[in-house]
DNA sequence: TTCAATATTAAAAAATTGTAAACAAACATA
DNA sequence: TATGTTTGTTTACAATTTTTTAATATTGAA
């Protein structure tokens, strides 16, 4: 059971202090990083500093309920990708397709296995492991993130850190345009201010090696790959 | 309950006629394309065949089972963005963990109300629809805010930034009026101070490369789409 | 018909990106 | 440690595209 981290975070929002000991305790001995609310109010402000990739819902809560934290974060575009699972003893249909309607991905009745729980958060990251594999194949290009390795049919080609960030981040969504803000923030975190030509150097050198296909620029807006 | 078709293929996979015919039906009602299928041999082969968007499979059938079939699956990455669900009578906590270990995304358990499964499968599409960005569509006019790119027909259209940005605006709400207020601080900022003809001229370039018949002039009130 | 609102056009202005070169920092090697 | 090499960033300017303005023509509702 003792599991190596996975630098995911988890988190959990719950109004009894006994449920959520339980589930932390499990989910911390699966590898996550668990962090904890006890009423609605907290768990949003929480949700926003930390960014967790996946948040457990209780649905009776004090101060805000479940449902109106997740209609609440659902309305920012920054949590679009987040995980949210409802936990709940209201135990009856209705209750169920409301919170998958309010934008729920998933949603466990109490009282509840801690192994099926893990299981069922468990599921959800290998569906994300799964659908971006870290190797990215597109036309004679093959991107190898765990390796960082860039192929382009049998040549490999060398690409500095920065180069391969770039590429393998506008490469993550084919097609769709990367604001320079989002660059920036996904490549070179939020921190970090660099200059204004900074990305079009970046840019122009991956170019240089890949030829001028692969990447498209739309102007005022950002770059997009393919 | 009679809904629009959703061009969504879900394939069924269960030995039991009565509930195969009773999950298609409210499926469909639903807007689903369905495929079904007895076997996990058929499922297999109507999978490779048909490319469904979403799997729901019995666990026990004759032949493969559903756990064989999943793993079958799942080797292909053909199949890596397919929802597996799972739905079962064996209603014990290790058998639903062993089902999402095996690479399903979801498990439900026998006897279910079929309200609840058509909640589980909407709700999966939605997560789909929400980390994918949609695209809006008016007529033969596709425009793709995440790609910025608008086509007609098959035909790709350039749009720069401000024009995009008036264009998927008007087209945000067809046949409604924008005032020249509502369009200003809607694509310029509130701060921004342009001349009166600014919009004008936007709208004509956008005329001139999609045809005049999509926007209406409605003279002393504003613009409208289609 | 009148006349303010809109269309059209061309040209100016502004914004954005491309590029080369210089520099600094990190890294590798002798 | 000294030296050379690679990587990352900045700067300055050119090239290009987008956006706005301004000037004139046309439209259509009162």
């Amino acid at each position: 059971m003792a599991q190596e981290p996975k630098n995911l975070t988890i988190l959990i929002a719950d109004d009894e202090p006994d449920i959520l000991e339980i589930i932390s305790f499990n989910l911390e001995a699966e590898g996550y990083d668990i962090l904890t609310a006890t009423n609605g109010n907290e768990a949003i402000e929480k949700a926003k500093s930390h960014r967790p990739a996946l948040i457990i819902l209780d649905v009776m809560m004090p101060g805000k309920n479940g449902f109106e934290v997740c209609k609440l974060l659902r309305i920012n575009p920054d949590f679009k990708d987040t995980i949210i699972i409802f936990l709940t003893a209201l135990n009856d249909d209705s209750t169920e397709i409301k919170g998958l309607e309010n934008g729920g991905d998933d949603y466990i009745n109490k009282p509840i296995s801690p192994k099926v729980l893990v299981s069922r958060v468990n599921a959800h990251f290998r569906r994300i492991i799964r659908e971006n594999g870290s190797v990215l194949q597109v036309g004679d290009l093959v991107i190898d993130r765990e390796k960082y390795i860039v192929t382009s049919g049998k040549e490999e080609i060398i690409l500095a850190r920065k180069e391969f960030e770039l590429l393998a981040l506008l490469a993550s969504k084919p097609s769709k345009v990367f604001l320079r803000n989002e660059i920036l923030s996904n490549v070179w975190g939020n921190e970090v201010i660099v200059g204004d030509r900074t990305i079009d150097v970046h840019i122009r050198k991956i170019r240089q090696k890949l030829g001028d296909d692969y990447i498209t620029t739309v102007k005022g807006v950002g770059y997009k790959f393919q």
